[in-house]
RNA sequence: GCGCCCUUAGCUCAGUUGGAUAGAGCGUUGGCCUCCGGAGCCAAAGGUCAGAGGUUCGAAUCCUCUAGGGCGCGCCA
């Protein structure tokens, strides 16, 4: 519809190039935008107003000339020149009724589109360190950038979900090392817990799977673990220093290759949770993403060696340094240790480049607000080396911040204390949940209210819209209860009779859907699916409350099943982009 | 201290990337079922868009400053 129109804009100015009223080497971007007010008509272009400042003429005066200039069309009503220069059109009733035969023709693939030309595009996210659950932090980059990929995807994308798995460096020798101890408390050893460990059950979970599968093969003397080890935090030692020496005792007493076995072991465990956990939740992925692999192939090493080769890298106190403020990045940033371990960074450098190796054009990264940080140095990576850093997209996600009963509930991950992922789930449903989390932009703060996730009444946005969907299949069933039928084709030779007011309404906001995926896909911002699906679904309970569709007429019965069966249609496509279900009964 | 993000109705948030008279939901108040699902609908009240300057035909939106809040500033990941 606004393709339609902008070409007949475009046809007006071209006809004023010819008369030399508007300069002649100009291409023009012509937008169309849907006012806010009524009587402003269905569409208005601020042409007029952008143009105006390279002639002589006044905006309104322009406007007047390219309403004059319009080429006839029979999807528009009345042209109409207001406001300090705006353009408006009132489209016709029919240019709003076809929507409907569209809609019920195209079915679950109405609002797709093919704009993203197969274009290819990698979206990372979640990617949480597998030391643990999930908790309700990551559920939110985990809903919104699956609700990204999925819009992405809508539009005609070529979408590769990733999950980088950060499954090499000293978190993971943590979480080993606190399997070890309770496992070694399952061996009857008396150890003390260190500070800086792992405290959450699940890590009790994985060593009794151990200990049962092993028996005691992993066991040594508390005695001997806690020989001479630097002071604990509660001794007033350093917790870090305290937990790092843990980590080599455990190394020590183990040996490689057991030490190993409860690396991995902790890894593929935690690492299995958390897959259950994300597809339980409608969040599925191409590639899981070791970073440990990026060791094992070189390309940490390749990457280190491109960024050498473009001069900006130098070794200072015996560790390298990449000069990322060449790039503007704060302060140099080291990528190989004085220990000559490569940094996280370096592994991130590498992953990066391979990200643009494998040829995507687009790379989207969506991390926690807490690594905005991050940003500037990756890309400063990807200059150094010669890549174009404008091909990533850095999303941030701020955090949610969960109450309950008004109250804030505090969480911290190390001690153990947070709400996972999975009992959000259980707690508010997977709907409730995955909506929630993507109604808000992603980059304001959030106030993730369970209360009302959880309830089941109006207040409720999720249930409100699901209700709508809901109560078209109720009505498709009471047709049948009495007897009648709905003839389809029928309908759609009779779409001219929907001519109420609110039948107008709810077929302009059918209209506008497309158009909301694309934006929604483009700007990234599933949030603007889900405040139109509230607002159709308000459309629709309006009509609903004034209107009786099971009328004896069966020409208005059938066109009107027709609209609401189109509702339905668009409603179930807008809540499976967010994968929240569409019920037939609630 | 430096950097990034945020501040819109009592509360939670939109605001189509600079457009016309500032928009929803919740909450408050008042209405609507002999009728397809009341998990619904309608109406009213509620605003110095944190504050002050600036840019232009036009600013919640862009630039500067100020005040409040969040996050970050490791040879951690």
């Amino acid at each position: 519809m606004k393709q339609k129109l902008r070409h007949l804009l475009t046809q007006a100015l071209k006809a004023l190039q010819a008369k030399h009223v508007l300069p002649v080497e100009e291409t023009f971007n012509v937008e169309l935008d849907r006012p806010r007010h009524e009587g402003q008509g269905d569409l208005a272009s601020n042409v007029a107003l952008t143009l105006a400042s390279q002639t002589s003429m006044r905006p309104r005066e322009l406007a007047q000339r390219i309403v004059e200039h319009l080429p006839a069309s029979a999807l528009v009503r009345r042209v109409e020149v207001a406001g300090p220069g705006f353009i408006n059109f009132f489209l016709s009733e029919n240019a709003f009724q076809a929507i409907v035969e569209e809609i019920l023709e195209a079915g679950h693939s109405f609002g797709r589109s093919d704009i993203g030309a197969h274009r290819s595009i990698q979206v990372e996210f979640v990617s949480a360190n597998p030391t643990g659950p999930l908790h309700v932090g990551h559920g939110r980059g985990a809903a919104y950038g699956a609700a990204v990929a999925d819009l992405l995807e809508a539009i005609g994308y070529n979408v590769h979900r990733e999950y980088y798995v950060n499954d090499a460096g000293r978190q993971m020798n943590i979480l080993a090392t606190s399997v070890w101890l309770r496992y070694l408390e399952l061996c009857g050893e008396t150890v003390v817990f260190p500070a800086s460990g792992y405290a959450g059950a699940y890590v009790r979970d994985i060593a009794a799977a151990l200990k049962h599968e092993l028996g005691a093969s992993l066991c040594r003397s508390a005695a001997d673990v806690a020989m001479q080890l630097p002071a604990d935090a509660a001794q007033g030692g350093d917790a870090e220093v305290h937990v790092d020496a843990l980590i080599d005792r455990a190394r020590t007493l183990l040996g490689n290759q057991q030490y190993q076995l409860i690396y991995q072991r902790a890894l593929t465990d935690i690492l299995a949770d958390i897959r259950e956990d994300l597809e339980q939740f409608g969040v599925t992925y191409d590639c899981w993403f070791s970073e440990h692999s990026l060791t094992a192939s070189g390309a940490v090493k390749r990457a280190i060696e491109r960024l050498r080769a473009s001069g900006h890298v130098y070794e200072k106190d015996k560790a390298l340094w990449f000069r990322s403020t060449d790039y503007r990045d704060e302060k140099d940033r080291v990528v190989v240790r004085e220990n000559g371990q490569t940094t996280y960074f370096a592994s991130d450098i590498a992953y990066h480049m391979d990200k643009l190796e494998r040829g995507f054009e687009r790379v989207i990264d969506i991390w926690g607000a807490d690594h905005h940080g991050y940003v500037p140095r990756v890309k400063a990576a990807l200059s150094a080396m010669g890549d174009d850093p404008s091909r990533l997209d850095v999303l941030l996600v701020q955090f949610a911040i969960l109450y309950r009963g008004g109250e804030r509930v505090q969480m911290s991950t190390r001690s153990g204390e947070f709400v996972t992922l999975r009992e959000l789930r259980e707690e508010v449903g997977k709907d409730a949940a995955r909506f929630f989390y993507v109604m808000r932009k992603c980059e304001q703060h959030m106030d993730f209210d369970l209360d009302l996730a959880k309830s089941q009444s109006a207040d409720n946005p999720v249930y409100y819209v699901q209700y709508a969907h809901a109560r078209v299949c109720s009505v498709f069933r009471q047709l049948k209860e009495k007897g009648l039928r709905h003839d389809r084709v029928n309908g759609n030779a009779h779409l001219p009779l929907l001519t109420e007011p609110h039948e107008q309404q709810l077929l302009a906001a059918l209209g506008r859907y497309p158009e909301v995926v694309e934006a929604a896909a483009l700007a990234h911002e599933p949030h603007q699916l889900c405040h139109y699906l509230r607002e159709l679904a308000n459309e629709f309970h309006t009509y609903y409350n004034a209107h009786t569709f099971l009328v004896e007429a069966s020409d208005l019965r059938d066109a009107r099943l027709n609209l609401i069966d189109a509702t339905r249609q668009v409603i179930a496509n807008g809540l499976g982009l967010l994968s929240v279900s569409a019920p037939e009964r609630m």
